[in-house]
DNA sequence: CATGAATGAGCCTTCATTCAT
DNA sequence: GATGAATGAAGGCTCATTCAT
């Protein structure tokens, strides 16, 4: 009995795992709008219907999708921010952080390719995105920042600038994948992209820091 | 007599631009899948056959606007080449470019945020612009670079990660304008803004400067 | 409870049956090109989606409906070759595959008519049709006349004439009943049309007869 | 002056033609309902517009064929009737009547294929062409197999059957030239097919004669 | 006479979703 | 939980025809 309702449960979570994992590989190589939930179904061996039932509509798998994505990220960051990691310097967090995110973007590849194209069409879901997880991500990479300032580690750049072009850094490899690939033969997917990709971050972390 | 046949030509000329016009906004609002052919007709205040009369089809639109926007895009980099500006430094000739480019993007604001995100998507299209047009401002950028080494202007950085820098810093504001809009509070179509950008991208240019 | 599985099984086949009847009907009356989809869904008392959904295209259902009506025709000649009618000659053979020929014909009268309309024009569909089933039935009717000849029953006429003249009288009501009806006042489809043609058909056999 | 009208009036007739000459071939190839009035004047070289200007509608068209072709068609029958050529017997009038429809329709091939093969559509154009042509041509056909009868040159069968089977023979070749072609390896629009095929209706009309 | 832009209706097909089973 | 038939709306596109030029 019990190994019945565990066994009912185990096959729901495969055939919801099923229909998100195929939702990503599709979301990601054609867009939301361009993969239709028949798509989804096929690719996840799974009836169409399931996905209605579900995940409520393909919008709401989009949004759980994002979440799924975000909650994780944003819990990267908090993990690293500099007063947990006393011992380093701010320099090195902001590395250490970099290079965190390319890992974590890595590993859920299709994921992070979908999230951050989608993220660039307005709409209420991506709104509130931005509020919820960006504005975060922002006040915390700020926040390391400023310490950094405060320390005269680093250079008193408009901490906003700074953000920005740290945050670019860390996100173009996982939303221009195509154009690494074709026009600059860089294969974010591969592990030894990263290697190389965070030396230019260290280096413009150098060139940052607070001249001796 | 010359009149009419001023109107006449006008007349098509207008409806055409009226579509391409249309389709613009609505591409970068709701993406090229999320848009349909009568969303555009409705916008341009026009029949919706005529997207087909004069386009052939709502893809070849999306070509035809692709390719407005990249073939004067890298003619504004060709004319900014240095040994064609011989008074300037190489690193001023990358802050001009990048205020030029930074320019022709505000300018065609919406379209330069419709074709950054549908570069984004694989498609056979995409990947002939690709070779077409980014191999080519890839190009044009190392030749600057690689100039601005040759003079002891710029540190010996590999060059190819200067580029992706470089071309990073320009294109972001026009591809996540969303985030720069709700997050940072920076509105890239404003003309102010770029003020304010270039003197972050002037930043990094000084600091990948040969040191003195 | 095995009679609700029936009846499920039930209603598809019957949505399906009734999408191909009203095909038949408006394929004959207005041509393939004449009927749109959705006057077959409409006659069908059927959403539109469906005729879709179980034939794939409006394409894909003609192709059905004529591999349908070919497939029985060629049947019906195969058990009429005379070696397995020993008993009877050769011509009353073929007085009787003519006779079965026009019932079948009769009996799916509509489905003939647009099958014999449409297989007059050029097409993949239609090359396909005629190398599979029509070269079959010629093969077949030469059988039974060579048969004829060799034991002298039939005069020593062309064969290939011969075949051309009897399928033209056995096809010639069902692709021109209109003349037949308006020109000749004759009804293909009335049982008793079939009494009446047939005995022209036997005095054409006792024609080509061997002289006694 | 003259010369100019006479130019226009030669070039209005020049553009009528190209019109009909392009539509007989494009309704025979695909049928009337899948041809578009762009294919016609793209064929023809001419503009689409004019398609309507000239011939009112794509149906005028089409009924402008089907006159074209039945008028002359009717008129080779008529001069054809056996008391007008009072030295041949009406069995050599039936034979030379069949060579020369054949011919006719020959020489008009893809307007007779077209023509015969619309005439299988139930429309009010059809009915009409039914009244006008049709039945004078069973009339005329009757009109000579009564003569041969009433001479004792033909056996006594009904005649309508007769005409029936008569009319096949020389309509077939043109109604079903793609069985022809690939079934029986005859192409009826060879003129050597003619000679051929017209033995075949010499020797059908032998059988009917009466024996003596 | 000829043009080509414009129209509105219609084409076939696919969509996300629902529902009875 | 899973199925697949069914729905109504919408998708992109082509149609025959009109009309100002």
């Amino acid at each position: 009995m019990t190994h019945l309702i565990v066994k009912a449960k185990g096959k729901k979570t495969e055939t919801k795992q099923a229909i998100i994992d195929a939702a990503i590989v599709l979301f990601q190589m054609h867009g939301y709008n361009g993969t239709s939930v028949r798509n989804i179904a096929a690719e996840a061996h799974v009836n169409v219907a399931l996905v209605s039932y579900y995940f409520g509509s393909k919008k709401a798998l989009l949004e759980h999708l994002m979440e799924m994505f975000f909650r994780e990220y944003i819990q990267e960051i908090e993990e690293a921010i500099p007063w947990q990691n006393k011992t380093s310097s701010v320099c090195e967090c902001l590395v250490q952080l970099a290079i965190k995110l390319l890992h974590y973007q890595q590993k859920n590849f299709y994921l992070s390719l979908l999230v951050h194209r989608e993220v660039t069409i307005d709409s209420i879901l991506v709104r509130e995105l931005m509020t919820t997880y960006l504005m975060k991500e922002k006040y915390l990479m700020e926040t390391i920042f400023e310490e950094g300032i405060r320390k005269h580690e680093i250079c008193d750049i408009p901490i906003d600038l700074l953000v920005l072009q740290y945050r670019d850094m860390i996100v173009t490899p996982f939303l221009q994948p195509l154009y690494l690939r074709k026009v600059h033969v860089l294969e974010p997917s591969q592990s030894l992209f990263i290697d190389r990709y965070a030396e230019m971050i260290r280096t413009w972390i150098v060139q940052i820091k607070q001249g001796v």
